[in-house]
DNA sequence: TAAATAATTAGGCGAATATCTAATTAATAT
DNA sequence: ATATTAATTAGATATTCGCCTAATTATTTA
């Protein structure tokens, strides 16, 4: 769970998994949404890997990375502790 | 947001938080819970207040603090982005 | 008004973080 | 086999972060 905090408290990784929304995304694909180096952006990707926020699958020489459940579900859980305190707006159509 | 992320990326901050969950507390009540010196304490709280996530009321010498939804539904907001990609456990008991 | 109490602000320091360039590993294609 | 491409790992550096002690501000009480 502190490795999940860790990761979302980043501009960049946060955006990183927006793209991802999309579909998954191959190491090159995402660095190339960002004014930033591969390296940089590999570092991050690690990162949300730990956090269990993505996950990674090698296909060749690629690497392709999606959202992963686990790691938003973590944060889920300690959100939860204080919705029960708050009423939050509802989105307008739950799946 | 940024903010808000920033905030809730420490464990002594989460514990504040979760601190308030019982009620508001003024800052030497919240320091005597935690194996450090009011001045780091005092610096949470503002780091806290000014992610919106605690509010603060000043009562004489006191400053009571307590849980604001703000902060909160600034994370919730984000998070509803990937809820709707991922379907998380309901709590047993919705308010 | 002087002393005590509650809390913050200021300044300093070591650890952690984000980024870069250079080097390395691994897979594909010529 | 060699060159190319995708990606990571390693190492360096500047910045941010969390904590401390000391000093300051503000309020209450004797």
């Amino acid at each position: 769970m502190e490795t999940a905090f860790k990761a979302i408290n980043d501009v960049t990784r946060r955006e990183i998994l927006q793209f991802l929304i999309q579909g998954p995304q191959n190491a090159g694909q995402i660095a190339k949404q960002f004014d930033m180096t591969k390296p940089s952006i590999s570092h991050h990707l690690d990162l949300l890997k730990q956090a269990q926020l993505i996950d990674a699958v090698k296909k060749g020489q690629f690497i392709h990375y999606s959202l992963n459940k686990k790691g938003f579900e973590s944060i889920h859980q300690w959100f939860q502790g204080f919705a029960q305190h708050f009423e939050f707006p509802k989105p307008k159509i739950r799946l």
